[in-house]
DNA sequence: AATGAATGAGGATTCATTCAT
DNA sequence: AATGAATGAATCCTCATTCAT
């Protein structure tokens, strides 16, 4: 206060602190509205009410209805990514194909499980605005299978004239089914759980998978 | 009642055909708003508008709002369900796997194409009520399957006493990965497809399916 | 009801008296909204309450709030056209310019007299919606002018090459001049009524006029 | 405070020229506000933003949203006043009452023009607030033309009982509806510009003036 | 003085549903 | 059976204003 031109303002931070309290708040909010009372009912007005602000206050954080909702996707995308990205690498490794794919098969249930109510929500009832985020997921998961096949691939057999361009239109078309066979098998075994052993179901994905890339990796 | 297709009684008839023209109408039109506005656009009178009838006739064949919308999904799952079934039984006789697996990934993929546009704003825009709907679908090709495997495999070696019940959880854990597996590959494909030959895309999924079974058919 | 094919319905009718009575309610309550709060104040709410309905029963009359507020001001400006363009008409065989100037400049502070109060909020608040209706209005008494001048002009010299282009120039301008300040002197005097006469004020305008007049239709 | 040109006592006059500072930043955030939004886009918000302060900030130097619009439109019309007051007084001398007037008209459509954007909002959108402000506006123009009356009118014939009167009413009048005219076809041709030549406008202005003048001068 | 987070009433608009006719 | 006018709560969002810091 008496030195006010001076740059050492440790006032300003509560609120900045505030702020971002507030904002973590509403995130949280969104979530657990977005959770129990699905899509639609995922209205301004609820989350403001969740989060303890009023409506008006909710806009001096995010400019729209659908941004709330965007950084909670996003938000939970980073994490899947993340986690599904650490166990995919730890497996880069593993020398058994099968105990590879069964590895990575475990990580992805296990992280779709861990926030298995917000999937839900994102599976079932997202509409149009997260398509994009969806493909970027998935799109991250194609990478991650574009390394393994290049690192588990023996002999691309580089030589040829159309070798490559043929190796790599089928890459892509074993990647694209790869990813979203297993995308989907686990995000359907977490939401909509068979009335079959855990065990069973993840030796039945990791056995068509394995084949597969058995198949395709010679 | 017990002959509806019949024409007695003609002073009652005309009406109750008319009603049953209405719920037509109706039905249609609920098609139509929710393949051009969206699940979110599909108001109650935007229905009633399209289908020519007012608001409060609509009160009349249907209870609320969402009983228009799953009679649509209704009818759209018997559709494809009737298709896929046809195309599978055909199938029952071919004596290449290889070559039944493609048929019936093809048929599936035809089945979807047909009717993209309310399967994509069924499959990405639809909340709650088709849940239900949904997995019904579904188990009705896991049923096929149960038909399929049970036709293909030679030996299920019937007798022992754990013999049955582990048989028949690996049926339904096999049936319940291929179903969702060949479900999803092929309504993905419909839906976002991949910028990669048809032809190579059905290969690949045939592929994949067809080492599965071989492996779960011995 | 016993012959629902016949186009004999006198029960239809009361339900679009009912609509053209509400819809007459609304108008006039927007009418009374508009004077007594101003434009600002026009809220859709204020209007359904004062016309005795809900806000979504507004709805199902004009699509918008700018649609009353448009008809609102084209109902006061189609009136406003028909007294002007009668007291006008009246005019045209009257010998003396002076009286046809004063008949009409009379007829004007009368006709916008008449509805002062709804005046005031147009001339004062109306924001840019009613720019078009009112270049409307003015264009048409403009209108009324070119027949006016095309009356009492004696010889517009029709021959002479650059004679009717130069003549119509003038003319376009002269009645541009005219129009503008008419209107606007017989406005400002309803509206901001200086502490002078009726008679003296009115008799200011007619000389101002006639003298312009008399200098321009020799 | 007697001599506010010096800069004695410096450490309290920075505040408030910090304070002046900041009212005039506001004051031209209202006016650029004003004109690139619109009236009803002139938020308090809006204009602390853009004037750089803290919404609360602003609170400490109007009293409310129309204190600021209040003077940014006094602000406007001093400029005006100005101006035209200027422009006025230069003309006394002339002895052409053409040239004088053609000169008044020049002036007040220059001055206007200056700033049409802001005249076009003040003129289109602006509520009950500045009535009294234009008003104001007007009557020191009425003030003005009083002079010129008084000056170019050769004998006013200030004697007899009810001359001065009559001759007042008189003047008042001619005053009044002079300065409604002229204001509003110079405001008029600014805003809402004719496809006729400048020149053809002026001209046409400036002869229905004077030849009232002229009229009323005798 | 200044900040900026917070407010909450109010804005326009939609929509599933009801009900008198 | 059918109509369609009416409802009113709920939607998203804005804004003038306040107040703790």
């Amino acid at each position: 206060m008496s030195q006010p031109g001076r740059l050492t303002r440790a006032r300003r931070e509560p609120r900045q602190e505030r702020s971002r309290e507030t904002v973590e708040r509403i995130l949280t909010a969104a979530h657990s509205v977005l959770v129990s009372r699905g899509y639609e009912g995922a209205s301004t007005n609820r989350i403001a009410a969740e989060a303890g602000i009023s409506p008006g206050s909710f806009y001096q954080y995010f400019p729209d209805k659908h941004a709330v909702l965007d950084v909670v996707i996003e938000r939970y995308a980073e994490r899947m990514r993340a986690r599904i990205t650490d166990a995919f690498m730890s497996t880069l490794t593993e020398p058994s194909l099968d105990a590879a794919v069964r590895a990575n098969v475990i990580a992805l249930i296990n992280a779709f499980e861990e926030h298995a109510a917000l999937l839900r929500v994102l599976a079932e009832q997202l509409p149009r605005s997260a398509d994009a985020r969806r493909s970027e997921f998935t799109h991250h998961i194609d990478e991650l299978l574009a390394a393994f096949l290049r690192v588990r691939r023996p002999s691309q057999e580089p030589e040829g004239p159309e070798g490559p361009s043929a190796g790599n239109t089928d890459n892509a078309a074993v990647a694209w089914v790869l990813v979203r066979a297993v995308e989907n098998l686990t995000i359907s075994y977490v939401l909509d759980p068979p009335p079959v052993d855990r065990e069973t179901i993840i030796n039945e994905i990791t056995v068509l998978f394995t084949g597969y890339l058995t198949a395709r990796l010679t």
